[in-house]
This record gives C-alpha cells, structure tokens and sequence, in this order.
DNA sequence: AATGCAAACAACCGCGCGCGC
DNA sequence: CGCGCGCGCGGTTGTTTGCAT
C-alpha cells in the first residue's frame, strides 16, 4: 500500500491540536474535489500543516456527508450496549451499526456515559433480583446475536421516530434530533455535480468520501431529520468556534418520506425538489 | 462574580495489519 | 521473503463546557 508522494513529501512540522474552519473548509474542498487517496498526501496537496493522519481523523469523525450529530437517542444507546456486551470494545464493528455515528464518537459516550449506567446497572442486580434492566427494552429484545444483522437494525431504526422521548427525561433527550452535517456544508452545485448525479450508483462517492458500504448512507437517510438550531444556524464541528450559517450552507435536506419511502433512491436518482430552503425527496 | 470540579468532547498516540516493492 | 509505508483501530490525554459552591 505505498504512497509514492509520501517518498517525496517534506520533512515538516505538523500542526496539532483543535481544528480551525479554515483548515476544515481546505480539507473539505480538497477531498470533495479530488477525494482522499493517499492520506498522507491529502495534507500537502491541500496546504495544511496536519499530519495525514489528523486530516484522516477529522475527516473520518466531523467533515465526512452523512454524519450525525446531537444527543444520542435511547435506541441508540441500546444498540451500543447489546453490540458492546457482544463485541467488547470493536467500536468499529459497533459504529458499523449506527450508521452516521463514528467508532470514536461512540466509544467516547461509552466512556463518558454507558459505562457508568451499565455499571449502575450491575449494581442493581445485584441488589434486586428481578431488577429491571435494559433487556427489557424494545430494542434489546430484537437484539439478538441470532439477529443481529445490518437487516435488523435497519427494522430497528424504523422505530428511532416513533419512541416516546418523554418516557426518558434525561440528558440525552435534551437534544434528541440527530442532525445530519450532509447537508450543512455540501451546496446544491456539489449535490448536483458529476460526483453525484453523473454516476448513476454510489460508487463514486464511496471512492470520494471513504464510505464503508452503500448500506451505511443509506441507513442514514432513512431516518435522517431536520436539523435546524434555534437560532437559524447549524451545528458543525464541537459546536465552540465552529458555528456557521444558512447563508454558507445552503438548502437543508428534507426526507419527507423518512422511513418507508424511497428517500435514498430518488435522491441519487435525482428525483427531488427544491422548495424554498428545504429540498423535498 | 469567582473558583473548583466533573462531564463531555476532540484529538493524539501507539500498535497491528495488509499491501506493494 | 522481508521491509517500509499507509491505514485503521483502540486507548489515552488534553481541552472545553456546564454546573455547583
């Protein structure tokens, strides 16, 4: 797997730390136009002082289409238990199955959050015998390793809309709405440019933008949602400096039709609709 | 209002694997 | 076949944010 620029390229020093917009707008760009290829070059042909590795990373965790954002859902934090108790620590494996969550967004709410409660959970066993636990959710009895294939979590998802939040006053509910970044910085021009419309199938885009499996992006669309803030702007990035507007990213995407329609397919057929700053599939 | 602490999040580091030479 | 390199993964650390005092 060698990287004939990586003879090649300079002895430099590599910025580290937070990423500023600008260094994401540049590494943005540069894989929209030209996808990653060897990641080592990426940070060279895109003039930025980051190792391949970083720009990989920020990619892979932040700058990627189709990513989640916000609070993970009840559902969710089901399916990372049961894939956890499963799995181990394969955050891989486990992000595999969240489709538009990242294994290091995953295995950091694990180690902030999941950890805790699984242990909480033990401890109650322990001292109630019947005590409840998550098994008794809905989605941890679908859950089996009999079942547990990309087929069931796709039947799994279905149900992410319909759970009542309100049964779960907790902190990850504060901001239930998973937002997808998608749409948030990929303008309209991108959308209906040769990388999508041009091919006819997802392959490009998968070569563009290291995306695993087709089924990945699908899953995402499926359920994706709308993902306005309160003050008109959307999220990107940590959310500290990395605000941005409306008026740089524009129209929203829109799957009207979320969970039984043929959101995903119109979508890369290009059969949709724009209406006003929303695009209807 | 200032300070301290804990939680959450972002990013780095090291290691192992696979591929090309 | 061995070596070097890039990539992916998991563990860990550093930074920021939010809350309590």
């Amino acid at each position: 797997m060698g990287c004939k620029l990586a003879a090649e390229k300079p002895k430099q020093k590599h910025k580290k730390g937070l990423w500023s917009p600008d260094e994401d707008d540049r590494l943005k760009n540069y894989i929209i136009k030209h996808g990653h290829g060897c990641w080592s070059s990426v940070p060279i042909n895109a003039g930025l002082q980051r190792n391949g590795k970083s720009c990989r990373l920020r990619w892979i965790n932040y700058l990627r289409p189709g990513l989640k954002r916000g609070a993970f859902s009840l559902e969710e934090e089901d399916i990372i238990l049961t894939l956890h108790a499963m799995f181990g620590n394969k955050w891989s494996q486990i992000a595999q199955q969240l489709p538009g969550r990242t294994d290091n967004e995953i295995k950091n709410h694990w180690h902030s959050y999941l950890k805790k409660r699984v242990s909480k959970m033990g401890e109650n066993e322990g001292h109630t015998k019947s005590g409840k636990t998550d098994s008794s959710s809905p989605s941890l009895k679908k859950l089996t390793p009999q079942n547990s294939s990309l087929d069931s979590f796709e039947h799994m998802e279905g149900s992410l809309a319909d759970s009542d939040q309100s049964v779960y006053p907790r902190e990850t509910q504060k901001s239930n709405l998973p937002k997808v970044l998608f749409a948030e910085w990929l303008s309209l021009d991108q959308f209906n440019g040769q990388d999508f419309q041009n091919s006819g199938s997802f392959e490009p885009c998968k070569s563009n933008f290291g995306y695993n499996n087709n089924a990945e992006l699908h899953g995402i669309f499926m359920h994706s949602l709308p993902m306005n803030n309160d003050d008109g702007s959307s999220s990107y990035g940590n959310g500290v400096n990395q605000e941005v507007h409306n008026d740089i990213f524009p129209p929203q995407l829109k799957f009207e039709d979320t969970l039984s329609g043929n959101g995903f397919e119109d979508f890369m057929s290009g059969e949709f609709n724009i209406n006003d700053d929303v695009m209807y599939i």
